[in-house]
DNA sequence: TCTTGACCTTCCAGTGACTGGAAGCATTAG
DNA sequence: CTAATGCTTCCAGTCACTGGAAGGTCAAGA
């Protein structure tokens, strides 16, 4: 396979390919022109990072990962464990959202049609204390 | 204020908020050493900045529900519907996260998490059927 | 008074994870 | 044969910071 192959197959664009090979998440063989050559192993690797890196895990995540699943002697916990704490921070990010959302809705409700130089919404949305 | 306390305050690293200023966020004032001044405004102003970041709000959308914060006239349909957006936004990534926090939990729940190497997490991510 | 150290200033360079573009071979379709 | 596409490398830019150098300012202590 060509990185064109790839990439449409990967669903990553060829430019992250190379990017991901100057990183030594793959080391694809070239053959006499100088292209690159993928093997079927490379094409799952690229899908599993691009799957890891969809699900929120950063690059050093995603090379934990990949070092897993090339070890075949890792023990799951390791695993595991990252996932969970990877979990954790997603949930923060839930709770936070569902309060940014709700106090944007509650400024929308609030701040239609006021026209007073001091909302308290908005007071309230910068309090330190409310943070 | 100094930069040192507003940074203590709102949470917000002295080069970051150097760089809002750059960036037009704030333009506090200065005394005759050079140094910056801050007002309590501008304090909730970096706090509200700092939430809306955290919530994954880029630089521009800061920059809109900035101008419905600092906006006198609020209330406008224009400015309310800035909001609008943002709310639809946050409630994609809402659920975008809550999709993601749900299959890693799945494969967590799948997951040995013992010595043992067969790992659901890994097959799940390296499964290319799955895709 | 001098000095030490914390705090402030600007400017320039680097980070992560790409992304775009230029310049130049290789291959393929018409 | 030519044009288009695909591949190569390299360099530069993006976003939102972040770190460091070099230097000015200020309060406290010997």
């Amino acid at each position: 396979m060509n990185i064109g192959e790839v990439a449409e197959r990967s669903g990553i664009p060829t430019k992250t390919i190379r990017y991901y090979e100057d990183i030594g998440f793959l080391r694809p063989k070239r053959n006499e022109n100088g292209y690159r050559i993928f093997e079927d192993t490379e094409l799952h690797k690229l899908i599993f990072i691009g799957r890891a890196r969809s699900l929120g895990f950063n690059i050093e995540e995603c090379r934990a990962l990949l070092a897993l699943y090339d070890d075949k002697e890792r023990g799951s916990s390791d695993v595991k464990l990252i996932a969970k704490q990877h979990v954790q921070e997603i949930e923060r990010k839930i709770t936070d959202l569902i309060a940014m959302r709700d106090t944007l809705t509650h400024l929308i409700d609030a701040c239609a049609g006021d026209h007073r130089p001091d909302c308290p919404i908005l007071d309230n949305l910068s309090d330190v204390k409310t943070n």
